[in-house]
Order: structure tokens, then sequence, then C-alpha cells
DNA sequence: ACTTATATATACAGGTCTGTATATGGATTT
DNA sequence: AAATCCATATACAGACCTGTATATATAAGT
């Protein structure tokens, strides 16, 4: 991918988290970018075109460490979930957060037919889904009820990091987890 | 209060969560409510002025409904805490449901300087003060810290059913609210 | 050296947005 | 009946937005 485009994409997805999505024009985005507008527009077909490519990315990278963590770090199953959120709280509290795209995209973008917000309640699904997946392996009676719960958890506390940083809602987020899992385990 | 003047509130509430709120021109709604953008400016002294009443008036319905609710059917305080999410449940569920202004309000102003951003802010405080102090006349240790984890099941199940109506996710909130206060009880 | 690909600079068309200015229509009050 | 208030109708200024058109520079490959 040329250097360029990954450079409108970085600087794309830091704008629409830290000033919104509809509020971010494409003027600002290739000025920070350091190009202009006729370059954006050689990569990406449209501004809609390049929100679905940052979210798409921000997902996979997203997907894509948190996986890695879980598959380098534990070797049971039933460890996964258990480690599950020292992770996402490990990711939540990193420095270069920037909140949750698809969170975001769905709440700037309501309508149901808008394929912004279709793509976010996708990734939302397929979280919930890796998630489930996770619990199944746990040999879980009920995974999607659990991963359902768990995925409340983390959107809300991800909600609340992104409204105010810092404000510590991962650790009981953490701690709730812990006590759900157990529960579930049990049955 | 003039008539008109609700009115304008009415819509621009609906149409806010529908359609989101920077994506709602003046145009829109005072079309919808069957006025003029004179009289709207009449009542309000900008768009964001209409904002932050619209997300006031909407604050404070959710929280008269609820504690009326809660109030007229409990008797002992330790009931109101377990009878949180019923009331939540039949309020998400209820046809006229249109999401939580405050969440959405956060994520189209993110910047902490804005008077919006900063008003959903302090409303998501208030809320989570006030199931705080339901644990706190219910006898529980860690008040704050179950407020915080209860607060964050309600914003991503209402985060969940905005996403997609009828997702089912309140009902596994309230199951998992009941295992984290049942859990918060007995320490 | 010549061509080709890539990025820049700049301007602009067409649309939408907020907020205001101006003139007019009714209704109620005095 | 006259004056006052309330809402309407309409137009518009100024700003911002997306997306494109045109012309120029720069670098690399042949």
């Amino acid at each position: 991918m040329s250097t360029l485009k990954s450079k409108i994409l970085v600087v794309a997805t830091d704008l629409f988290q830290t000033r919104g999505i509809n509020s971010t024009g494409v003027d600002t985005i290739v000025a920070v970018a350091g190009t202009t507008k006729m370059t954006l527009y050689k990569y990406f077909r449209s501004k809609e075109d390049l929100i679905l490519e940052v979210l798409t990315t921000g997902h996979q990278d997203f997907q894509t460490w948190l996986s890695d963590k879980l598959n380098s770090n534990t070797k049971k199953p039933s460890e996964k979930l258990q480690k599950l959120f020292e992770f996402i709280e490990e990711w939540v509290t990193s420095p270069n957060f920037r909140g949750m795209g698809f969170i975001k995209a769905s709440a700037e973008f309501p309508n149901e037919e808008s394929p912004v917000h279709q793509l976010s309640s996708e990734q939302s699904r397929q979280f919930r889904q890796y998630i489930s997946s996770l619990a199944t392996e746990a040999n879980i009676q009920d995974a999607d009820g659990l991963a359902l719960q768990l995925s409340l958890l983390f959107e809300g506390a991800v909600q609340a990091e992104q409204m105010k940083r810092g404000s510590g809602a991962i650790k009981y987020a953490k701690k709730a987890a812990k006590i759900l899992i157990d529960g579930a385990s049990t049955h």
C-alpha cells in the first residue's frame, strides 16, 4: 500500500475519533496528512469510501492484535476468556488508544440503510461472535449469552473511556467480567 | 411553555435520534414541526442552544419517569436496585424508545471543550450517581463501583439497542445486573 | 533525452448549512 | 376600531462541504 494512502488512513482515523466523522472535512484531512485532495480522491472514490476503509483497517488491527495477544500468552482455551479483559484493559489504557471506531460510527450514522451503519453493525456482531467462540472453547453452555453480556461491558467501558479518559471504567468492567464468567462456568 | 416551542423540542429530539444531530438541519426541523426558522430562533438562540435544551429535557423526562416508577412500585430501599433493570427494560422496549440522548451526543461531539459534550458527560455522571445512591440505600459497600458497572451494562445495552432494535441485549443486561447486584450484596 | 507515472497547486461548481433581514398575515387586547 | 403581538413567507449573506477540472512540477524507467 502506498505510503501516502496509509498516511491518509492514519490521519483520518485520528481526526474522526477526536473531532467526529461528520465534523471532519476532507480539506482538514489532506492538510494534516500533508497532501492534497487530488491525491485523496485518487485512492478513495469518495469520503464514504474513506470512512469505510478507516473502519475496516481499524477493526482488523484490533482483532489481529487481540487474538495474537491471546494466542501467544495462553495455552488452555479456558484461560483465554479469563485473560480477555486483561488485554482489553491494556489496549484501552495505552496512550495511542483512540476509541472503538464502530461505536462512534454507528452513533453518527444511525440510518440503518447507510453503508457506514451496516459495516459498524457487522463489526459489532463479529466481535461478539469472537467472544462467543472463546466461550464455546471454554465449555460454557450459554456461550452466546455470556458473549453478549461481555460485549455490553466492553462497549460500555469504551464509551465511558471515550467520554472521559482515565475514568477507570475498564477496571470495574474487568471485575464485572470475571464475576459473569465465573458464574457462567459453574452452570 | 409555548406549544410551538415544545413541538420543536419534540420534533428535534426525534430527528436527532433517528438521523443524527449534525446531519439534521434546522430547516428540516421547522419543516417537520410545521413552522419556520424565524420562530425557532425566537425560542432558541442557536442550534447549539436547541441541542442543549433537547438533551436537558430528555434527561429530565427519563430521570423523572424512572424514579417515579421506582418510588411507586417498591417500598424497601433494597428492592429498588433489584427492580432498576426491570423498568429500564420497560423503557427500552417501549415503542417510543428513541435511545439515550447523551450517549449519541457525546459521540457526535467528542471535543471535551464543547458545551454539548460537557452536558452529556455531566448527565452520564448524574445517572451513575443516582444508581450509586440506590446502592447506598441498599447497604452495599462499594456502591460507586457497583453503580459504575451497572451503568456500563446500561449504556452498552442502550448502544446495542440503538444499533439494532429488538436485539434482546437488554434481557441479558438484566440478567448480568442481577448477578452483579447479588455478588455485591453478600460482601 | 523522452516518456510515463505520481503528486502538487489552484480554482471552482453546486450543494447545504446557520443565522438574519424584510415584509405580510391574523388574532387578541385595549 | 386601533394598536400590539405572534407567526408566517421569503430571500439572502456568508461560511463550509464534497468532488472535479486544469495546469504544473518532479521523479523514475527505458
